[in-house]
DNA sequence: CCTATCGGGACCTTTTCGGTCCTGTTAGGC
DNA sequence: GCCTAACAGGACCGAAAAGGTCCCGATAGG
């Protein structure tokens, strides 16, 4: 149901909870999956998958984990879930990669479909990883995707 | 990869071929599926739940057949995929349906993607299936999700 | 009455998601 | 200098969903 997979909303999930630490600080895989209650081995996984598209930065050895490469203002959702699934997209055309689907050749709403992925990939990239987190006590104000709101 | 399901993609493109005929005439499951080149069963399946939708209309017996039930100009894509695969969202929570997702209780990021959410399925509301058609030699303007677009 | 058409499912096959595990490699600490 | 805590990379597998097929019943023209 145009669902992203759940793979890239517990990549969010747990890149939230590294959000909401001091910046530079490092965290386990394990430490993450903890705290954000996705199995460990598929947060490594995720992690790994992070890593490789450069929104966190890993160290290896003893005391090594995963710390936020940049800050959570200037990482927006559409990163991480491309980093994850790859290019967002509704449909298999007008997404970069062609030849995708085999209906291109004689499909009537072809083509029509690159504007309207474009625009969800950039309301998704107006939302930075700082907005996911939960709305701090003091009411400070949250962007959101062009919407503001207020925490209670 | 945040895919609407290809049924969804075809149901469009089907409604597209419709949509390009003079209003109110009607157009056989057999006729349809042909001229989109979708299997005739798998189009007769996508016609069946675009009319328990409402979105067109079917007329039984000899002679019967499918036609839209409103204007091109007043269907939207949005309509179209919730009729095929439900409610629009990339997640599970925050699409109305409650407790879906098992970490509702304790995920830092619910609550935060409703917003998101709204913001893709208003996108989509914003195209009409008549915007999906290919467009009109004549350089015929096109609205597209607020998105003007002429022809070449 | 006969037949072309829709209506509603049951059903199966294929894909991909979600998750696990194993085998390196790196780097700090003793 | 070795030991061990961490990441890196990928093979693998079960479950779920997508995608497609088929069948039988209901309608309505002719
Ligand atoms: S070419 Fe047509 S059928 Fe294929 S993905 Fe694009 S819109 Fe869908
Ligand atoms: S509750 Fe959290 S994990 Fe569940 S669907 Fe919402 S964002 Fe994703």
């Amino acid at each position: 149901m145009i669902r992203m997979t759940k793979l890239a909303d517990y990549g969010i999930v747990i890149l939230t909870h590294m959000s909401m630490e001091r910046q530079g600080s490092l965290h386990t895989a394990h430490d993450l999956a903890a705290r954000s209650r996705v199995p460990v081995p598929t947060a490594s996984k995720l992690l790994k998958s992070l890593t490789r598209a450069g929104l966190v930065l890993s160290h290896r050895g003893r005391h090594g984990g995963y710390g936020l490469a940049r800050d959570p203002d200037t990482i927006s959702v559409a990163e991480i879930i491309a980093a994850i699934e790859g290019p967002i997209g509704l449909t298999e055309c007008g997404t970069g990669t062609e030849g995708a689907c085999d209906m291109e050749s004689f499909c009537a709403a072809k083509g029509r479909w690159a504007p309207i992925n474009q625009a969800i990939e950039r309301a998704l990239q107006d939302v930075p990883l700082s907005a996911m987190r939960p709305q701090t006590p003091t009411g400070q104000m949250v962007r959101l995707g062009g919407i503001a709101e207020v925490a209670p």
